[in-house]
DNA sequence: GATGAATGAGTATTCATTCAT
DNA sequence: AATGAATGAATACTCATTCAT
């Protein structure tokens, strides 16, 4: 009996994430241009020429696994796509951003080392910027309703902080205090 | 009759030094390793051979370049190698990182592509370790006499928030507000 | 679909004879450092890349050419794997010899002139080695247990001899006597 | 003082010399091919350019080379060249080979790699033969007088195992018993 | 859908040779 | 005569991508 439609799309998703997941370790490991689609073909179980199948190209593979990180991150802060932040949700911003890097360590270890990539960045800098302005314009916002002197310092600030916590975590888990360093932001820029 | 040593020990200064700045624009620009021999020769104005003439190899070259840097560095930072920190040390020192960072953007981007991959961390890890140790203790140990109530994560954040806005700022120096955001820091951290 | 595991084998033996045999000629008539992989791609009819597809490297190349040759006499002097050798033992080897020589001669003369080179010997010194001394170890008990007084000189002398006919035979064979020659050998070592 | 046009060339020899040692030696340890103009001007005390006021190029170097060597030869046995050869002659024209053999290994390497080398030989394929046809001619008269049976036969097995024992220890000076060898040859053709 | 043979442009690197000084 | 910087063509090898089956 022939499988149903419904069972293809199956297959077809699951092989999609096991070529991802194999190809992000990949390219963490040896860089995106050090990583060859036949090796990762060849670690995903699968022929080169199935990889064509699944991903038109070598550029769509690494955009593909940026943007889905883009996805998990804009899912969580959907909350806030009224364009407008309470103090609030802006507490809850921050705090879950850590809870969403120690959730699932090892993916955003791969992804940050894979997004740092001056190659990668050129590939998706039009993307990154669609998606990073939306955020930054809701925080300068929220930083000139609460009446500060520079709020586009502020919200750069408050992201770089951000940014450079989530490096440093990710690098080296197991001894950065990202709990006492984010009630510590939040008692520095939201209090 | 041949050029005197003199003359040939200009040439090769020169030229070296031509090199190594065309390479620092280009890696910066396309990474590492989207950055052909031949496109920075080519750049540089000379020919493919003649790079080899002066670098055994592409890793020679980039070598170079990084440890060039890395020296800049601890000599700027030379004069806190006492251990102790005072607020005014401080503060000249997260001043003096917005002012290196501002000084040769092109280096420090390159230099943070580079540490960001997984294969050229390993060629430097122990120098970048044996920089970046102290640093951290000298600042626990400010924040320890601050009398704060957790100065690793004092520390911690703050070496965080310099990295964040290195980050920030190499990326997009044309638009990250590198001078508020720093006097913001200073007004955070260290008032 | 794709094709068979058999068709695809089928493919790759008869692309790998073709290459050998071009290469081999080409090792003969212009040296193995003078000639270039893309140059017995040309002339075999497939892409230089293709190459890569079926021997590693150049050297991959070369010593797979050198290790049939070996393997073909190994073969031959199955027989002799006992490490013992009777008088009509040898005697069927050095025959054989001139058999297989005969056989072949085109063959053979390639091979002569492949395997006489500087850098070629250079890169199978180990496995020639491996072959060769068995077969001098062998030859050596044989004239122990005929009681003469130098076994090993008579051995090498043996070898040398076997080698010096089968390079004058190779290089014109059509005036070298090769069988009266033959006869000689083993009416002057052997009676 | 000048020095006087006497003294120059002088000079030029000396110089000569040394290179065409250095390459000689060089040629024989990587093989024509494998060995940089810039390696033997380095070994030989000179600069790159310099070489080229010697010799104008790289196979003008081997050719030169090659027939000093062939010169070498033809010198040594012009004593047999009345075509007569007694008992006597012949022992020393035996014994002379491997003398001069151990005199000069890496020259005798190199000229066998040569020799090997399809387009080397072409260029002094008939001054070689010019040379191997009497001595062979005189070998076959020689085994004639003696009476024995094949008298081509013979002089074509001696002529063969003087190549084979000149190639065995050309290859490996080291383990190549050639003075056993040579007793032995002696031993068994003419006694 | 699936395979892997096949392509060809691209990469780092080497080297004989030239040339300004 | 002497130097070594400079060139450029050549080489081994890689890899994203295509395609016949």
């Amino acid at each position: 009996m022939p499988r149903t439609e419904e069972q293809y799309k199956d297959i077809r998703e699951q092989r999609r994430a096991i070529i991802k997941d194999t190809a992000m370790e990949m390219f963490a490991e040896k860089g995106f241009a050090g990583t060859s689609i036949s090796s990762i073909a060849k670690k995903a179980g699968i022929s080169k020429g199935l990889m064509y199948n699944y991903f038109t190209n070598k550029e769509d593979l690494i955009k593909t696994i940026i943007l889905d990180g883009f996805n998990i991150v804009v899912e969580v802060f959907d909350a806030n796509k009224d364009g407008k932040l309470t103090r609030e949700e802006l507490i809850f911003f921050v705090k879950e951003t850590s809870n969403i890097l120690k959730a699932n360590v090892s993916f955003w270890r791969l992804y940050f080392i894979v997004m740092m990539q001056a190659d990668v960045i050129k590939l998706i800098e039009n993307e990154f910027m669609d998606f990073l302005m939306p955020l930054l314009t809701t925080l300068i916002k929220y930083f000139e309703n609460q009446g500060v002197e520079n709020p586009e310092a502020h919200a750069r600030l408050l992201g770089a902080t951000l940014d450079g916590i989530s490096l440093n975590y990710v690098v080296d888990p197991e001894h950065f205090p990202i709990d006492e360093v984010t009630d510590l932001i939040i008692d520095k820029f939201l209090k």
